[in-house]
DNA sequence: AAGAGGTTTTTAGCAGCACTAAAATTTGGA
DNA sequence: TCCAAATTTTAGTGCTGCTAAAAACCTCTT
């Protein structure tokens, strides 16, 4: 990490940005200051000051004037995805290809990188009898079998999917997932959290095979 | 707004909610406090009572601690969907199947519904010829090519997907799709915009050969 | 044009908290 | 068991989150 510039960089565009937000959507609501002020349980003034970007709430604060806007209060904070022209395209014959460290399992990325995206997706290669252990993360997540059959198992409760089949469940449920066949499977998996992560050393779905990192 | 309960209340919760959030996200990036802390540019002890709940963090420390974590920082503050027991599988021979009135497209629904869900995957047969007109709107999408051929545009730039390929974009660009071989094609689509609306009496994706609905 | 009332901005000020450095404790690996 | 790394705890303070009140501005009515 020595050497790169410390993230606290640009922090009054940022509060210019929530500014402009704030009071835009007051207006669109067609509420005073006051009114909010007072919903909120804060000083007018306050108000007016954030609104301008001379004054930064916290996070209390802003908590409260969300609620009083009806809006969610991480919709003042998201930051608009840049459309860039970074490669959208992966061609079967280029995914790029990585696999744990004494794993039996490859992964082909799939799903492309973009400021602001979301989705993830890999087709996973897993040959017979491999297994990942349980986990619950943050995010959902969905399998769609290409080829061959798997077990999928989310809070306790098991399902066989063949090809063509699928599973989308939130990740924060427990799940896991093995191929109980003799022959290999292929799945893709899309989801919203990164637990693949961009940097393939240590997949966040441990194989149960794998005895230490 | 008289009467009316004040928006102050609840803050205890939601500060402890955010703690868990960063700690977890943390360690899925297996990153020490001293890591998160230098890259920050916040000091470790900082670090360790925000993630306990002893001390709430400033939106400019919120904001550089989330840039750390390569995570936007409004997923912070969003409130969790709840698990619950919805239906999570689908299989291939009871996938929903819709169609437009008078198109000869049809879609099949892979992803299931429960509350906060962002994902949504349709399999989409498109005969020869088809072709959706272009057309942008908010979120990402991703298409895998199952079977087939088609040429996708993307802001003007063409690029022809075969078989296992795929393209994954904000859809804030503007975008098409369409079967130019004289074999059908099948496509997975995925994204995180409802464009094929739970009620799919009017898709997002309108036909060109669709006249008007 | 003047006046009244409502709304927003400005100003002065301070309690407390956002954040630190350093010490103490815990953890994990050899 | 020892030691280094990681985390937690502690004591402390600069500064800012937020206030009340004054000033300025705006709108409407007469």
């Amino acid at each position: 990490m020595s050497g790169q510039e410390t993230a606290k960089s640009k922090d009054v565009e940022d509060h210019g940005a929530l500014a402009m937000r704030l009071r835009e959507r007051r207006r669109e609501l067609g509420l005073t200051l006051k009114a909010v002020a007072d919903a909120a349980g804060l000083s007018v003034g306050f108000i007016s000051q954030i609104e301008r970007g001379i004054a930064v709430p916290s996070l209390s604060s802003l908590v409260s004037v969300s609620r009083v806007l009806d809006v969610n209060v991480g919709d003042f904070l998201t930051s608009q995805p840049q459309p860039d022209e970074n490669q959208v395209r992966t061609r079967q014959a280029n995914r790029p290809v990585f696999a744990v460290s004494e794993s039996t399992v490859t992964y082909e990325r799939v799903s492309s990188s973009f400021p602001g995206h979301v989705l993830r997706s890999v087709i996973m290669n897993e040959p017979p009898g491999h297994r990942s252990e349980p986990i619950a993360h943050e995010g959902e997540e969905m399998m769609f079998v290409l080829d061959g059959t798997i077990t999928v198992e989310i809070d306790g409760e098991r399902t066989i999917l063949g090809t063509g089949d699928s599973v989308h469940f939130p990740s924060t449920r427990v799940h896991s997932s093995w191929n109980h066949s003799d022959k290999p499977a292929t799945i893709l998996w899309t989801g919203t959290m990164d637990v693949f992560c961009e940097e393939p050393a240590t997949p966040f779905h441990k194989d149960k095979n794998q005895k230490a990192e």
